[in-house]
DNA sequence: GATAGTTACTTGCTAGAGCAACAATTGCCA
DNA sequence: TGGCAATTGTTGCTCTAGCAAGTAACTATC
């Protein structure tokens, strides 16, 4: 390959900055009047971008050291912050934000794997409980150790006091209105 | 259901922050000994919802008023400004962040909607260029338009200019040095 | 000029996630 | 009490995405 015609390769940058960023996919056109400035686009494509990286690094090396997907470790993680490590499948979907078939077919993994079983809740006959077993809790405490060293090492730490300050007012704030009001906490009836 | 026992509910908040912020999904146990306050919490649950939450939307959004998904119109934005509207594959990949045979597929279905065509590159037998029809250039320009005013909406208009400029600075930072050197535009070869 | 190695795609398979349809309970209310 | 609506899970199908293997074409080296 490698054309001679070295085509002088066209702006696209005026609105996406460069293709570390342009990956994150958002393509908005040109609209010289609204206000658009390249601190906008960076701010927006790298949102999207640095999310997608981060989740994916994190999902790889938790796949690696300890053979759980990023899903399996939120719902570990929500077991082990429970009183008697159990949750019901319709509240762990809840809390992780999946699907009730997601959440229940990720159980299905986890009880093969004998870190969780499911037993049948005594007062409600349609729902399951979703239990921590030991082995479950061992791996989440060794997996989430190493989550906790990743955040660090590859976000928190590279930011200053202040940045994680307004990244969390800026996020509380996007995450406040739109997504419907957040339910009080332990408003979970764990049945 | 309702358990009578209304079981107080566990602060599984230390870290959390939340119903909203937990679903991000990467409990990280408890550290107390380390720096890890309320901020960093919802900085990183925060960074990872957020930017989930904003691409299901849009990408709910595109394919409700477009019919296309958010990888696609990528490519027919990147399509778009380029002079020809000509791009390689494999600079598609590249440019999207994604795996070849995803774009291959993605290229499949814009083909099958006449939004783009595949030709032989002359110079070179191994490639293949695909080309934004005049049907794929108008709808690019909608669906734009559309996210456009969806990114202001969510998005920018939400957050203060200076917010604007840390978020950019940041995220910056963040994709500057792990993920490889960021190649100079168009270093691409269009062929 | 043959041969080895690299590059550019394509195709098959797998994993993660959602929606829709279904079954089994529960709860409400006439 | 009997029936109907709502809730809880499960299963089938579909979509996106990636990896791995395979093919075709180009490049370089002997």
């Amino acid at each position: 390959m490698e054309d001679a015609t070295t085509q002088d390769p066209v702006d696209e940058r005026t609105v996406c900055l460069g293709p570390v960023v342009s990956r994150a996919g958002f393509m908005m056109g040109d609209h010289p009047g609204r206000e658009w400035s390249d601190e906008h686009a960076m701010a927006w494509e790298g949102l999207l971008e640095v999310a997608r990286r981060l989740r994916r690094e994190a999902e790889a090396l938790l796949e690696r050291q300890h053979g759980l997907s990023v899903s399996m470790l939120g719902i570990l993680g929500r077991l082990v912050s429970t009183p008697d490590h159990t949750l019901r499948l319709t509240d762990l979907a809840d809390a992780m934000g999946l699907s009730l078939s997601r959440i229940s077919r990720v159980i299905n993994l986890l009880e093969e794997r004998d870190l969780v079983d499911r037993h049948a809740c005594p007062n409600d006959g349609r729902a399951v409980h979703i239990r921590l077993t030991p082995t479950g809790l061992d791996r989440a405490g060794a997996a989430q150790e190493t989550t906790f060293q990743f955040v660090h090492r590859e976000f928190a730490d590279r930011l200053s006091d202040e940045e994680i300050q307004v990244l969390a007012t800026v996020f509380s704030r996007l995450l406040g209105s739109p997504a419907g009001p957040p339910r009080p906490i332990g408003a979970d009836d764990t049945c």
